[in-house]
Order: C-alpha cells, then structure tokens, then sequence
DNA sequence: CCCATAATACTCGACTCAGAGTAACCGAGA
DNA sequence: TCTCGGTTACTCTGAGTCGAGTATTATGGG
C-alpha cells in the first residue's frame, strides 16, 4: 500500500475526494484556486496518471462519466474506504515522521569547494539578497491576508516556508560574514587548492601541496574516517 | 544543454571527474567516504543511467577501461571541456538562484485541515519532539568534528542543515503554543467540520453551516479571490 | 582450509513523470 | 460573419528513476 507514496499529488487527490466527488479537471481547478501549487508539486500533465494509479490501486473509483455537447468525457471520481484510510495513513505519516528532503541548494553547498572561494562568496551573496526581498515581500504579503480575515489555518504552510526562509536568510549572513572576514577554516587552502589547477599539477599532487602547506586545517583528512 | 538539470546526482558527477577521471563504482565509493549522501539524494542505481547520459550529451567521455582479474571491466570516465563549462554553470546556478524544492512536510501542512484538529496537533508534536532530539544530536555531532580539526569548508552543507531544522523547531513550538491555547485562528470552525462530516451531510451543506456559525473565521472564503 | 559475509561492479524491468500536444467549445470584437 | 484567443478536458511519448537482482572476488573466523 505504502509502495507508491511518491507523489504529493496523488495525496492532494485523496484529499479533495475525500470532501466530495469530481473529476480530474476540477481537481485541477481546485487546486490553482485554493493555491495548493505553492506548496505541492502539481504537474498537471501528471494528474491523470496519478488518477490511473489510484484507481489501479483501489484508492478511488470512477462514479459516472458524464458528456456535455461533443466535449470529451468528463470521468467523475469517487474515494473508497482503503482510499479513506491510505489518505489518513498517509497524511498523518508526513504530518508526524520527519523525512529527508535534500533541498537543492543544500547539495550545492556540499559541492561548492569545487569552484573557487571568490566566485562561490559572490554567487551567495546574489542569493542572499534575492532572499533578502523574497522575505520581505512575503511577510508582507501574508501580513495583509491575516488583516484581511484569512484564519491562520489556511496560511500555516505559508507560515512555515517563510520560518525556513527566515532561517536561510540568517545563515547566510552569517556565513558570508565568515568568509568575508577570513574566520572561515579552510578558506586558505581551498584558495591554494584552485591556485594550483591552473598549474597542470595532478590532483594527488596538489592534494600533497595543499596538505603540506595548511597542516592545521587540512591534516584533519588524514584522519576523516574517525568521524564516519 | 540546461534541459537535463534535473538529477543533482549528475552535478556531482561532473565534480568528482573534474577533480580526476574515475570509473563509476570509485565515484560511488567516493560519495559514500565524503558523506554526501547526506546531502544529496543518490540512488546508485540510477549512478550508471546518470553517466551514460552525460556521456551521450559530451560532457564525459571514456578514457580507458580496465579489467583486473576476472571481475567486470571498469570504465574509466574523464571530463571534457564542455562538461567542466557545464558543471560551473549549474553549480553556479544553483548557488546563486534559490528553487523552490517543495518540502513534503510543507505540502502535508497545506493538506492538514483533512484530519481533525486534535490528532493533527497529536502528530506534530510527536514530529516535534523528533525534530528537537535530532537537532541536539546533530549539534553535538558537528561540534564534535569542528573541535576535533575539521574545517568548516567541509560542513558548511550540515551547518545549513541544522540551521533549517532549528526553524522548523521554532515554528513547530510557536505553532503547537498556540493550537493548545486556542489563539490559532480558524480552529473553532476546523473542529466543527469534522464533526458534522459524522452526520452524513453533504461537503456543500457542511460548509453552509460552519460559514453561518464561524462568521468571523470563515466570511473571509466568500471574497478569498481578493487575494489571487 | 572451508564457509559465511562483505565488498566489488554493475544490469534490468517496471513504473513514473514532465511537458508538449490535441481538439472541441465559447464569447468578444472587427 | 469571421476569427482569435481563452477555457475545458484530456492524451501521448520519451526520458528518467527506483530499487531489487546478479555474479564475481576478497576476507576473516573457526
């Protein structure tokens, strides 16, 4: 059953059948009314497949078809009960059981040594004032829906994406401010490090150098495996 | 050339080959010995599919293949110039742009009205208390390599880590404060859905009456488009 | 020296998904 | 009346991904 939990999308299906019957492009249309693109991945070229698969699966099942003029059919879907509980089952595992995301951005920071510190200092700093005003503008933006009446309870994603954007934000100040001032261990030899690519040296060989000649922060490779 | 950025397991792909060339099983027993794994999502099966299709685009190529006994042969990749171009630009990209990367705990919390409110506050605190004890964890963890020689350079990807789960710690104790007080708004009418969904009556009928009883709360739906 | 286990080095098939494409209908303006 | 863009409601295809499976060779305890 939890074979295919892949698709958040699939759980978004459950989710408004479980409120009432409809068909796939109301789906659709539902879910661009209510905003859910913010915070699910929606292909809409993916939803009918997705459609398929629950069927497949005993999750939905069809209700009627219905034919309005020579427009193609409009297949009305319905939940059953393993529908009902596989969306409780699942819902409540993604509300309580925390699962790995691997954000983009995380990953290009593992991968970020390989470009050298300067380049990689000015790149952060682009992003740091993107999401500098992406904050602002959101905080401002679900500012004026709460003042408007909007209860909390339709905003709380909102809420939470700007908590991690805060949180982004922050981070990086004060890693650049790190970089910036040369607080930042590692820095010198990951300068030494692109220095030398230029000098047709071979990676073991300037590994050797690098070693050689930062032995405070870079002796530490010697013994990584301690920390595995 | 940007059409297949999708698989970031590919970017460190480019990165490892534009340190020195290697055969896949040594870049995947490299990922593993620098912990990346950590950070970006590798699946070692797609590890093959992943090189031949950035041998097919040029931005590898074959350098030798070696056979050491009776083991399957070894074929050596290298990177060429248009992959080291390739590999500074997505790298560069991705450090420098934010993508939006649909967190699934966001999407569940966009969903979370489905569940009555009493086991939706349920099921975050228990994911709260996870969340806190793998934050401590993870912060005795890092402090535990820093101290021990480690330069930053080297975890700055784990640094951002914690940096976002301590957000999600805050948020998650702001918000459960305040669905146990009851200050969270929308909560009344929230409670009462799921109540008269036991009656039988229809998802129309169940909204007429919540938007009669919670006036203040849920008037708001009738001019939500002001907001789109 | 034997056997269980781990490590090495991939292969394969089923599924999924993104994104473009299709085709009918509808209303408004020229 | 013609047509042109927008909406409705899907369909199709190829590329990509998952994750289990396979076959061989070291390794180390008894």
């Amino acid at each position: 059953m939890a074979a295919t939990r892949r698709n958040p999308l699939a759980l978004a299906v459950l989710v408004l059948l479980y409120e009432q019957p409809m068909h796939p492009y109301q789906m659709s249309a539902t879910l661009k009314e209510r905003r859910k693109e913010d915070s699910i991945k929606i292909n809409y070229g993916s939803l009918y497949s997705v459609v398929e698969s629950l069927q497949n699966r005993g999750l939905i099942e069809v209700r009627e078809t219905v034919r309005a003029g020579n427009r193609p059919e409009r297949t009305v879907y319905a939940i059953t009960e393993a529908g009902q509980q596989e969306m409780i089952d699942w819902l409540s595992e993604l509300l309580s059981k925390p699962v790995k995301d691997f954000p983009q951005f995380e990953a290009a920071l593992s991968l970020m040594p390989a470009l050298p510190p300067e380049e990689a200092t000015e790149l952060l700093e682009r992003r740091l004032s993107t999401q500098r005003a992406a904050l602002e503008n959101g905080q401002k933006l679900i500012a004026r829906a709460l003042d408007g009446g909007m209860p909390r309870l339709f905003a709380v994603e909102h809420e939470y994406e700007l908590a991690i954007l805060a949180a982004e934000v922050e981070f990086l100040t004060a890693l650049l401010d790190d970089m910036r001032n040369g607080s930042f261990s590692g820095l010198a030899g990951w300068r030494r490090i692109h220095e030398l690519r230029g000098t047709g040296l071979s990676h073991d060989e300037i590994w050797a150098i690098v070693i050689e000649e930062f032995k405070e922060d870079f002796a530490w490779i010697d013994h990584a495996h301690e920390f595995e």
